[in-house]
DNA sequence: TGAGCAGACTAACAAGTGTTAGTTTTTATA
DNA sequence: TATAAAAACTAACACTTGTTAGTCTGCTCA
């Protein structure tokens, strides 16, 4: 239907607010203001406030854990799978950024619907673990905590939502590719 | 004064609400509950819920801002520096993991005094830049975007807040070592 | 042209917000 | 044990919150 687009409208702009003040800060009628709008008048197109965030989480959630499903089941070299788990980050970030900032900060305030969350990021990290490991097992990543690697790689992936906007003349590709040789090849030039 | 213990009961207290739903989504009913007494008792204490955010967040970040200062100027060479204040973190987070949160999550609703802590920030990350181009210079470390290895860096520290907590069992300098071992030389075996 | 409807509006609600004023209880010390 | 300070209480305030009900406007198409 043509309607969905007012109501996508409406979770763009407000995932927008959501990245700048944090859900619980936005209200009603700021999010009126930006769309032009009375608050009353939002009600023609969502249910509730919750249903904005919700929409907004969940969707992203969904395809961080079909991505690694893909790159887990597919016949590369364990590290190739963790360029592409960066690359994966990079994509959806560049094109959902302000939905990113939700995912990170706002999904404690999905009422009831947290737990499916916290599923499919448990099952997202588990999978990641699991590409770790593997790597560990055949000799191409270094025997370090495999849990510290993990977390090392998810932190900055999961900042990349603060960053990417400030350096919009960065290729996508190329910061890919940066991200890859730093976080598995180190700094250190080692002369 | 003997009184400050009860004032610091509240702001540590406080500081666990909003590391669990944000600054915005705590009211100072539930801040009440949780001290074990009524709402309007809290400002026996504390002048409001603005003051309580903004002792949290900028005691904290002049903290790294000294911090990194000493660092910068000792006589170390960059990659020892670079190490230093990746214990620099593990060490505040270990002693502050939920006023951490605020730090990063919250410094958005400080109201009127978010200057003075983006400024904070601004001058703690232009001196982490200079001991990474200073390493580039002297040849330590790969001639990489420097902004990206500190967006990388700096990802990962601030976001130990979410990770310390779960894991009580790692040793303080085992987790910067391996932080530093992971970040400096990366994950590649190199066979 | 006129019926229907998407989408805006105004007005209002009940509940929750930070905070204040004034009062009573608890604690410590002289 | 009397006194004063510290710290709790009750009651209330003005305002903001998400949301509902009912109405008006303007476009689409039979």
């Amino acid at each position: 239907m043509m309607q969905q687009t007012r109501k996508e409208e409406i979770i763009k702009t407000a995932a927008k607010l959501f990245k700048e003040k944090g859900y619980s800060a936005v209200t009603m009628r700021d999010l009126a203001t930006a769309m032009g709008m009375k608050a009353a008048s939002l009600y023609n197109h969502i249910n509730s406030k919750q249903e904005i965030l919700k929409i907004i989480i969940i969707s992203i959630a969904e395809e961080f854990t079909k991505g690694i499903d893909v790159i887990y089941n597919s016949n590369n070299s364990s590290l190739d799978k963790l360029s592409q788990v960066i690359a994966l980050h990079v994509k959806i970030t560049t094109n959902s950024t302000n939905e990113m900032a939700s995912l990170n900060n706002d999904w404690m305030h999905l009422e009831g619907q947290s737990d499916y969350y916290l599923t499919l990021r448990n099952n997202y990290e588990a999978t990641f673990i699991k590409i770790i490991n593997e790597g560990i097992s055949s000799s191409e990543i270094k025997p370090v905590n495999p849990e510290i690697i993990m977390f090392t790689m998810l932190s900055t992936l999961r900042s990349l939502f603060l960053w990417i906007p400030k350096k919009e003349d960065i290729n996508v590709n190329d910061l890919a590719n940066n991200l890859s040789e730093i976080l598995i090849q180190g700094i250190n030039k080692k002369l």
